[in-house]
DNA sequence: CATGAATGAGCGTTCATTCAT
DNA sequence: TATGAATGAACGCTCATTCAT
């Protein structure tokens, strides 16, 4: 009656692999402008296959970004949860955070630009979801911004959420910049020229990565 | 062959007319989900009569953004082109690009959603096209960054496109900060947080307009 | 703004005409085996234009049938309204109702095949509909028997709806007969018959319209 | 190559399973609203196993119709077989056809309203397989009026296939009535009232059900 | 024989655009 | 120039049926 596990993996196997191919097309023209036949197409299925694995397609779009959203969720608990101080925390987050671009360009250029709009623009279910994973992720990052005023390095007058709002909006500045310019990877190093941008917007003194801002001779 | 001036006033009258009205909508729903009908019951006009003003869907989204990006361009070239010095330059661009955000809201809340959407996820004419006015107006900051380097008041190391951006992705932080808060209008007072961040941001030392130092040492 | 009269009326009239051909279609094929292609082919539209007239397919469906229902809804008032006895309300609604299934022979089969597996087997909103109607007509015969019953031509014991109901049966038997046998226009005569059947079912004893008695005594 | 016959019994058993199952799905939605899967969900097998039971959905929806029209034809035949005359044949008859309704109320519910849409609607193989359902049952009954007319109880001039689809539309009307009614099972003393409504029809004059209709007094 | 993923044809519906009036 | 009916291409989705396992 149930599934064999060979059979649930194989299949949670697959939804994946449709989700990899659905992200290229979602990232190059769009949500309204993919349809379900060039996902099919992409995923070599036929359009009522992908209707095995997923209920519509704003499931699929949706199951997508959530997909992208929890890893960086993920990532997002574990660097906040760890043990060093804020400073270290912003530079390993603004890290990681620009990796994702790297590693799930796709996924990640979807939520940076048909995710912002739908959660912005769309009256509808889609926008709806899209609007509380977004709010959602810059509570996140607003925690992390009250922990670095609890340390005494954020000034306490920064309304927290806002803050959030605008390192998030400083990276997604970073990436668009990479994607206008090559299209193509970006160097990895220009990370280090957003974390310090980041510390500069909050106000931190000086320099350094993780030996965090003395106040120096 | 010709038309009289009175005509071709009433008719660029009423083409802005509709632009407004359209915004609005494309504002609220998106590119995708406004439809023709749509905008021209908000315009009191019959679907029909759209076309006599433009010539498809896509062209009068281009031309509502294409409004919206000149009084911008304009802005941008009004400020650039005054005596004052770069930070005055700087904090004035910063509050008048703010200032759009509560004149014409609806303009730009498409020009930063799906504006931004459709420059980088679509691979037809209109992505194209909002690429081009995308390009051009990061161009005249990235000008401004250019002047505040030659004053030596932005260090000579940061890429001035690359700075430009990331100016204007936190203005857009803050605009969405305030769509996400009340989804009423902002307290203008705030753009001077605005101001602080970016000049922080630039690691211009201390505070105010162009008198500087109220941080003071 | 408004419409011209006459554009009015061209468009009611061209409601008509796809309600009309329609008809034919669903009487022939059903609800489920007709497709809004077929009827857009038969009333010489494209399909999208059908939209223009009918919100759904199910509104279309559902129109034609409420127009029948509304044709043989008003017969019945008439009749019940008259001011002649029992006897003669019953023969005239006898010979009109089966009067329908001459002069609008389609609709009258979609009513008596499609209608009633709808009203009876769909969980569906157009079967709540079909209900309604059902139920509605269902009633206003059953008046008319209750009137019988007043005049003491009807036995008092009667339960009305059931008996209306049972009515209703006799005469779709016999339209049901003439589909069967020769799928053609049936001899008008044989209302008569349906009359006579319907006169016994009740226990009237004598036959003819008012005067009774051709069976004598 | 042959099967053992506990195999074929076991086999036999399913297929009926199968065909309760379906009866009731059929009934509450009708044929074409209910699908494979919802079937082989209510039959507990996979959709694919359906077909080694039946060779398509109409194949499977003609057999459980026919399951339920075997055995009225046998409940008729019997009746018609037996050695009273015909006012007992007849009663018998209601009798039993209506005790189907309760005993097999699904199926016999998809006989009268998705049975007799698809016979007198659809163009297809599973239209024309209706009919001829159809139309041998009416023709048992004839034969059971023509009985009638023999023993001299019914008027000869009645035409006894149209006789007997009235009769079948009087039962018919009763069912309709318990459903429209209470949605529940009928009270079975009705009937007794059906009886006495198709004795009327058939201008049998008085009453007793197997006693025969003296002419009395 | 059982399973359920895969297929593929088809349907209802939408909507930008055109065009007769 | 304004209107809104008409078009037609496309899209999302369904589901009976098949078939590898």
């Amino acid at each position: 009656m149930g599934m064999t596990s060979r059979q649930e993996r194989q299949k949670e196997w697959q939804r994946s692999f449709i989700l990899e191919r659905a992200a290229s097309l979602f990232a190059e023209q769009g949500f309204n402008d993919t349809t379900m036949e060039q996902i099919a197409e992409a995923a070599e299925f036929s359009k009522g296959a992908l209707y095995n694995y997923f209920e519509s397609k704003e499931d699929l779009f949706l199951s997508m970004v959530e997909h992208g959203l929890e890893s960086m969720d993920g990532m997002l608990e574990e660097v906040a949860g760890g043990q060093e101080g804020f400073q270290e925390k912003l530079s390993e987050f603004v890290h990681r955070y620009l990796g994702f671009f790297e590693t799930e360009k796709s996924v990640f250029r979807v939520v940076h630009t048909e995710g912002s709009s739908l959660a912005f623009s769309s009256p509808k279910t889609l926008g709806d979801k899209m609007r509380v994973h977004f709010r959602d992720f810059v509570d996140g990052v607003a925690r992390l911004v009250r922990e670095g005023q609890e340390e005494g390095i954020v000034a306490p007058d920064e309304e927290p959420r806002l803050t959030a709002m605008v390192i998030l909006s400083v990276l997604r500045g970073y990436m668009f910049y990479w994607i206008l310019q090559d299209r193509e990877s970006p160097d990895p190093s220009q990370a280090d020229g957003a974390v310090r941008h980041v510390r500069r917007l909050l106000g931190i003194p000086f320099g350094g990565g993780s030996q965090g801002g003395e106040e120096a001779a």
